[in-house]
RNA sequence: GGAGAGGUGGCCGAGAGGUCGAAGGCGCACGCCUGCUAAGCGUGUGUAGGGCUAAAACUCUACCGAGGGUUCGAAUCCCUCCCUCUCCGCCA
């Protein structure tokens, strides 16, 4: 959510901003109007509330006949009052959803761009591995392997669902108990495990809601919604507090599993684990003060890239342009590691600095000093990583000519093994 | 799920229809005093949204778990819901 009061005293300027990530300047107009509405009836009802406590706290003092030509007096204004709160109500409605519907503002280091063509790369880390043999692809390598279990997935959940199994589901807890690990103890995070399932107030706080309802799966009878990144939950961690300048910066991870219904990228990705309705993240969030924002995003992709490259990943950092941003992201990074079986780069990780986006929708705030106005925080995100992209990338890159997949050095002590051999 | 108790400012805790944004205390901030990381004294100390301002000052409105209702007037009375605690039931 933007500042309305920037939005008023710097139209033009806001207007410009958002052409950039593709909000049409009506969408800015039709806040504003909303907002003069809003503020015309404010004050209306103000003065009329202001002169019923008036004439309500002089009424004691009165003599009986005067008493209720005075009651007969406010009954009249309450009426109309009512009739006005309405309306009132109403506007402060429409102006909120319009307000929502506005996407962040982009920062001014973000290249401008139409689509993901547009992205520019950074850097590129680590080399592509060569192969004397034909790389498989992990959808042929996991179930060679037995370790993912494509058929009995689908019969259990359906399409986009499958089943990690002996070797394949160590790996994974290994990787996710590493990475914890690397986070807690070398990077500074404090590690939380969120609910999976939150309120619809998390969803709007994050920025999901109203704008992508069609990808999270929700539960009616309770309204509850499951998570599609532990994001939602890291971010309502402070919702509605005002913290001690001297918390700050606040750096949490957590580990969850996340759901997305894919309705948007139906026929996507359908082969192998790239893609599915159930997936594990380990994820990063960062509360700072805003002048730190910046450095604080650098900090999370570096925490990120450390990851991908003691894994002996060879990776990519993709800075995304204004039209791939998104609606929460003022500025995003994207990391990318090499899969050589189905030769592709492939997603892990997407670090965010929300600036006060987030922040004002989930009334996060914190004060410099006491005394001083609370001001608004800044959120950042960032995947460290995604755990099915990097089994693909484990599995693809440490392929070996006799069917074998090697386990990365740091993983050893967590695998207890330091080789996934095909059964005999 | 059943029975009971309760939800008030950063915290504790009064208030039980009429200047109550809310006593008192703790905490915190500033000042004074005191020569010795103690004590004392004084002052101040919620949030949000309007109006007026260059900005303040100032002023108005709302907020005592949430939403409705009664009333000229609600933190105070009534209803619904949510949450917490205790006991019982059930359960990984």
């Amino acid at each position: 959510m933007l500042d309305l009061r920037l939005i008023r005293e710097r139209t033009e300027w806001v207007k410009q901003e958002l052409s950039k990530v593709g909000c049409l300047p009506e969408e800015v107009d039709a806040v504003l109007a909303e907002d003069a509405r809003r503020r015309a009836l404010l004050q209306k009802v103000e003065a009329l509330r202001a002169r019923r406590s008036e004439i309500s706290r002089m009424i004691p003092k009165l003599g009986p006949e005067d008493q209720e030509i005075r009651k007969e007096e406010v009954r009249n204004l309450g009426s109309t009052l009512v009739s006005l709160e309405a309306e009132l109500a109403q506007v402060e409605k429409q102006l909120e959803s319009k307000l929502l519907l506005l996407p962040n503002l982009p920062d001014p280091s973000v290249p401008l761009g139409r689509d993901e063509r547009d992205n520019q790369i950074i850097r590129t880390v680590g080399e592509p591995p060569h192969y004397s043999f034909q790389p498989r692809p992990h959808w042929e390598l996991g179930p060679a392997l037995g370790i993912i279990d494509f058929e009995r997935g689908v019969k259990i959940a359906g399409s986009r669902f499958y089943i990690l199994q002996g070797w394949g589901a160590r790996l994974q807890r290994a990787l996710i108990t590493w990475m914890l690990d690397v986070h807690t103890k070398e990077h500074g995070y404090t590690e939380i495990y969120p609910p999976y399932l939150v309120k619809r107030e998390c969803l709007v706080g994050a920025g999901q809601l109203p704008r992508f309802a069609d990808n999270i799966y929700h539960d009616a009878e309770d309204d509850l919604w499951l998570i599609g990144t532990a994001e939602i939950p890291l971010t309502n961690l402070h919702r509605d507090e005002i913290l001690e300048a001297s918390q700050l910066p606040l750096s949490y991870v957590a580990y969850t599993a996340c759901f997305r219904r894919e309705k948007m990228s139906a026929g996507r990705d359908v082969r192998g684990i790239k893609r599915g309705h159930q997936f594990d993240k380990v994820e990063m969030y960062k509360l700072t003060a805003p002048e730190d924002s910046s450095a604080a995003l650098e900090q999370i992709v570096a925490d990120a890239e450390d990851i991908a490259r003691r894994l002996g990943l060879a990776y990519r950092v993709v800075l995304i342009c204004t039209g791939d941003l998104g609606a929460v992201a003022a500025k995003k990074y994207d990391i990318e590691v090499w899969a050589p079986g189905c030769g592709e780069w492939l997603e892990v990780s997407s670090c965010s600095n929300c600036t006060d986006y987030q922040a004002r929708r989930s009334n996060i705030r914190f004060r410099r000093a006491s005394g001083r106005k609370p001001e608004f925080v800044h959120t950042l995100n960032g995947s460290g990583l995604a755990l099915p992209r990097i089994m693909i990338a484990l599995l693809e890159t440490y392929q070996q000519a006799d069917g074998s997949v090697i386990v990365p050095e740091v993983l050893r002590p967590y695998v207890d093994a330091d080789r996934i051999v095909p059964p005999t």
